[in-house]
DNA sequence: GGAATTATTTGCGAGATGGTACAAAAAAAG
DNA sequence: CTTTTTTTGTACCATCTCGCAAATAATTCC
């Protein structure tokens, strides 16, 4: 029922300048914990999952998860916004690199994919897709974030559709929003499609397919 | 507790030729029942729809639900068939109508986004989508369901944009299979996008790009 | 009318569920 | 060592969960 077998090992030295916290030591590293959470909601949604079941995975009982994170919608919530910084993280870099437009699209698709595709017992989709657009509709804090999330993916992409156009990698008539949109829908429908146990093989040829229709067909 | 007030009212008339069943009358009918389980399960989801919930929506105790449906998972099962059977049914007349490809794009889209908002406490999204789609990690039997209504809707496209070829709509280099794969997505993107409440106006504007994109920018 | 058949109703029971109260434990501060 | 502070572990509660068994009701067949 413990995270670490040994000694709390005190601060993680992630800065430095310990401030000697007064009481007990954590068990628990919040973060390795709310990790292990984002894994059970993603697998199982929100409903299915328990809090025995965080718990476990956790490896923090009831109490301490109640007072780390609070009850488990504020649980699945944290999980929910750690899952969007880590796929921000992912992504990132790509957006940054400016390489030209079909180069950057593959490499995109090509996270996405490892992102919906891992997991140990099965393919976990995409959060926003499969788990937090279910409780959208009845709860408004996680629509916000949803919401948020949607459009954050829209403008990267016409962000990254915009400059090709300058470039002149794309027809000055296009329309980068349009795109981007197009982009988005392709991004969640492998992501549906992930969850449904197709293979990487078969989504990667719907990833190029859109490519293809979005930017020009591939040379050769 | 039950589903009309009066007598059984017999048979539904539905064909003629009343077998006369020979116990107790049916105090329910199935398909009423099942409907009403439908909108549970597609606005709750598998876990979060307890068969309490079930049993009042349908007015139907639990016994009497699990004597004419089986468990909570066959229900969940035999609601997503019947969810399949009236979404064909609502498309089945576009798809046969061979109308110009912009056209028949744009009822279809028109038809999609009818069901998706539709919903008296909000809307309910695509069930393909927002809760098959989930279960269909772990359940072999729902994701093989998920499978065939997506390639089912792959096909039901590709089998437009081909005719569309055929008749000189499209261009000859124009790939239906790929193009009805953007269509999917298309299909996927606002069934999301209507589960978070964004209204009508926006998904009809998404719509409307993809088609521009698909078949060329609309004349005018 | 009585037997057979089918549905409904009541209610149970074993277990899971989310959340919490309370005391024991582990550290720093005095 | 004692007090203070924080976390942990155990246990508990009230509620809900699914599924079923037994009893009751309504109908047809004889």
């Amino acid at each position: 029922m413990v995270q670490k077998k040994g000694r709390p090992a005190a601060a993680a030295k992630t800065a430095s300048a310990a401030p000697k916290r007064r009481g007990r030591p954590r068990g628990y590293q919040p973060e390795i914990a709310l990790g292990k959470a984002l894994d059970l909601f993603r697998k199982e949604g929100l409903a299915a999952t328990s809090l025995d079941d965080l718990s476990a995975a956790t490896g923090m009982n009831r109490p301490s998860l109640y007072g780390a994170f609070g009850d488990k919608r504020d649980l699945f919530i944290k999980s929910y916004q750690r899952y969007r910084a880590d796929t921000r993280a992912a992504m990132i870099g790509i957006f940054r690199d400016e390489l030209p437009i079909r180069k950057r699209l593959e490499r995109i698709f090509a996270v996405a994919l490892d992102i919906y595709l891992s997991g140990d017992t099965g393919p976990r989709g995409c959060f926003t897709v499969m788990t937090a657009a279910s409780e959208a509709v009845s709860d408004p804090e996680i629509r916000a974030l949803v919401l948020e999330g949607l459009s954050e993916l829209d403008k990267s992409f016409a962000a990254c559709f915009s400059l090709a156009r300058e470039r002149g990698e794309l027809s000055p008539t296009a329309d980068p929003q349009v795109l981007a949109q197009l982009a988005s829908a392709t991004i969640h429908t492998i992501a549906i499609r992930a969850r449904a146990r197709i293979p990487r093989k078969q989504l990667e040829a719907i990833v190029k397919g859109a490519i293809d229709v979005m930017v020009g067909a591939a040379p050769g």
